[in-house]
DNA sequence: GTGCTTGCAAACAGTTTGCAGATAG
DNA sequence: CTATCTGCAAACTGTTTGCAAGCAC
């Protein structure tokens, strides 16, 4: 599905659940759609203050919160770092994180449905979400370290 | 492997790594080699300060940051609740968490390497962890809310 | 003894909340 | 019109940090 396409539908569900359209929602709805990089409620905070000045990070929570009880924001927590916003899949998938840069993208595979059949079928769970995260360093964060030849930095030298 | 064997694994291997022994450290690593049902630092605390009313929340960061730095330890980070603490396991593995009653438990599944391995290779990302967790309800929970018919909370000790 | 460790308090970050004024429908 | 929404500030939670006194080695 496409930005535009995305939006418009976004826009619509917003209607249909009987919020109002005001003009930050539709700001925020545009970043949503066109986001590939799952950003951070602060990065969604801040390309929405370019066109409007005056609005607040509480606004932008408060419409992101708005949007995963309509389930159509997918919300990835992180309890060192900001969470990370997914509103063009926000049914769970892979995520792939970099440990380096903080980008986050969707690497394809096959579903996993049989593990939480399997699952289910042997704990007695009712399976109701997953989550499932890949962390590494991307090819671009590899290249950066090779020329700067600098060892990854250590914590603790015991 | 059994709680006491682990136990004093993680003793060898605190001394083994130059820390030194203090009696509060010694019974945080009992209380973690014989939990089962992955406790929060807050858990532990309370646990410990039976035997040390003095000790602090401070404290008990601070030395599960040590093991976590050491390996012994798996962090489970939730950005909304309490961070869970795994150290019989501390190798990244499924886990099972009861949205009702919070308690996390590791279901046996064989390892799903070939997910990583092969996201490896279609995106050239360096993997250095992951993180896989299913949520569901548990067989418990599921008891209490056919009898309450409404969605209680309880919490379940670990 | 030396210097790592503890315990206390205060700092910290990200998120949430209460409320008065603004505004979409 | 009026109920919802915004923007501000302050509260909140879990975690981390700085430092003086204490204690393991």
């Amino acid at each position: 599905m496409d930005t535009q396409a995305r939006f418009q539908e976004l826009q619509a569900k917003l209607k249909a659940a009987g919020y109002r359209a005001t003009p930050q929602r539709i700001a925020l709805l545009k970043i949503l759609a066109a986001s590939t990089g799952h950003p951070s409620a602060m990065q969604i905070y801040e390309q929405l203050r370019r066109h409007f000045p005056t609005t607040t990070l509480a606004t932008v929570y408060k419409t992101l919160t708005l949007l995963k009880e309509m389930g159509e924001v997918l919300e990835l927590e992180f309890s060192g770092a900001e969470n990370r916003y997914d509103g063009n899949k926000p049914h769970p998938h892979l995520h792939l994180v970099c440990v380096e840069c903080q980008r986050i993208i969707d690497p394809e595979i096959a579903p996993l449905t049989h593990v939480s059949a399997q699952v289910a079928k042997t704990t007695g769970y009712q399976i109701v979400g997953q989550r499932f995260e890949l962390y590494g360093i991307c090819p671009e964060c590899q290249t950066v370290q090779k020329k700067h030849s600098k060892g990854t930095h250590r914590k603790h030298s015991g």
